[in-house]
DNA sequence: TAGGATGTGTCTCAAAGTGTCTCAAAGTAA
DNA sequence: TTACTTTGAGACACTTTGAGACACATCCTA
């Protein structure tokens, strides 16, 4: 089958009671052909941001080069953030587990909506979703 | 048979039970001899419209880089309007299928229309395209 | 070392998606 | 008109997908 190899589109998923979520089909074929299970989980400010490891490692390319001399107030602090609750792991039996703290940080319960973002994806809960989309 | 390059005109089309409808063998034809079987479905406002995958690529070169710690109000704001509401699917045995969520977002029922637009088409519900062209 | 919380593998069943056939209607050529 | 071809709607059987359930594993702490 050819398909694209961008994330796209929007998928309400179900998280589980352990906090798992069956990955959908077009996300999951893309991550087995392009990629593969190993994934970077950040915690943004209402959502999740999942990133496949590879482009993981292409943007910290970008974001390395970034010198002792930046100021503290700017990119920084962001970086910091970020990079604090962010997670490793991984897709397995076509699951991803989020981990329960990341999952408060945003307030993720049973409905939730993953949104392709080409290269990576978001996790949104539906309340947050509504209000970003609607 | 004279075919054009560019779809063109109005067709009305029937959604069937589980949400195909035939390609008019016009538009298929155009498929098949310029472009292929892999098309991106986007949400607008009360229609989806429908471009072949290579006219979609081609946008997406001129698109800006996404970065891990960007904020959320900037580019990927922009970014993320477009790509959630696009899908990518196939035509398949000369039919296309239009995920759930997608047909409600318009309300798409069984009586539609397909209306050409150059290099992309557009899906209507009768009812909206009633109201649009009427 | 027992018991809870967290994490993992696998199964089931309904819903979503797919391939192919039929038949009547529309289109086309002589 | 008549005979032949193409088209499109519907039917139907089959496959794939995803939510939920459940049993088992691992880790941590008391």
């Amino acid at each position: 089958m050819i398909e694209s190899d961008d994330f796209l589109g929007t998928t309400p998923i179900a998280i589980d009671d352990k906090g798992r979520f069956n990955v959908p089909s077009r996300i999951k074929s893309i991550l087995d052909r392009k990629y593969n299970s190993d994934l970077i989980i950040c915690v943004k400010e209402n959502y999740l941001l999942i990133s496949p490891h590879n482009e993981w490692i292409e943007g910290k390319k970008n974001w390395e080069k970034l010198d002792t001399f930046d100021d503290d107030d700017g990119k920084r602090k962001r970086m910091r953030k970020v990079l604090s609750r962010a997670t490793e792991c991984q897709m397995k039996s076509g699951k991803i587990l989020i981990p329960a703290n990341q999952r408060e940080s945003v307030g993720l319960a049973k409905e939730a909506v993953l949104v392709g973002m080409s290269n990576t994806f978001e996790i949104w809960s539906r309340e947050q979703w509504e209000k970003e989309s609607g």
